[in-house]
DNA sequence: GCAACATCCGTACACCCGTGCGGATGACGA
DNA sequence: TCGTCATCCGCACGGGTGTACGGATGTTGC
């Protein structure tokens, strides 16, 4: 249990508490992240970044995924308001959402690949 | 399947395909983000950036959180080389391993805040 | 209207993951 | 050596998640 009676370093235990965040904001901070951290709706992302819109069967074709993979991840993306869809007769046209997370695009989207070329366990 | 015999717009598929990172690479990097992408770990994250070295009580303590989740997400994080520990008696002392990705610490650690307060669905 | 089509949705299932529990390991104090 | 302590590890359970399948919705062309 967490029956630590005493801080074995109370400065430092109090220097982290400045700076964590509480769990519902840790809560809403990771939903985010949980959506970006899986592999075919990164993937999405990066082609709907490169091509600006495209539709379900192209983002499949793009990702030699099955349309149902493709049609689910653009479902939580599109729930979560990080991607719009744009129906044209019987198909749906996808691009990043307005309000996509600018700082979000920069960082992850452009910056992604060289994160993982620094890291340690590369 | 994707029986889409041919692309809607072959020219944007063409320009989404040089931005995706195949399944090896998103699984790769998306790793590293599901790692993060989690209330606990990234909280133990926040908080060893702040206060350099802790110990798992203590981390347990700032974090409120229970021992035995505390020790799971340091176990997580160190398997993956993101922090490192320094045994000193009979307590371990925990923190950010020196290869931890500095872009990864500046973008997330410092900015995932304010991402979270411009995202749709803040 | 009818058939083919692109996409969406509801369901079911297998899988992974975080947590709690109990016990094990190693270290301190007497 | 004995008891206590901080932490770690093996195990099993509950909950969430991604995928495949089948059917529904709305569209286009004949």
């Amino acid at each position: 249990m967490s029956d630590h009676p005493h801080p074995v370093d109370a400065a430092a235990v109090a220097r982290a508490r400045t700076r964590i965040p509480d769990a519902f904001e840790a809560e809403q901070v990771t939903s985010v992240l949980t959506l970006i951290a899986d592999p075919t709706r990164m993937r999405l992302l990066f082609a709907l970044d490169a091509a600006e819109e495209l539709c379900v069967g192209d983002l499949a074709q793009a990702l030699d995924a099955s349309e149902d993979a493709v049609g689910y991840g653009l479902r939580m993306l599109r729930t979560a308001g990080l991607v719009t869809r744009r129906k044209e007769g019987r198909m749906g046209f996808y691009r990043l959402a307005d309000g996509f997370p600018e700082p979000l695009r920069q960082h992850c989207l452009i910056r992604l690949a060289e994160l993982s070329s620094t890291a340690p366990r590369g």
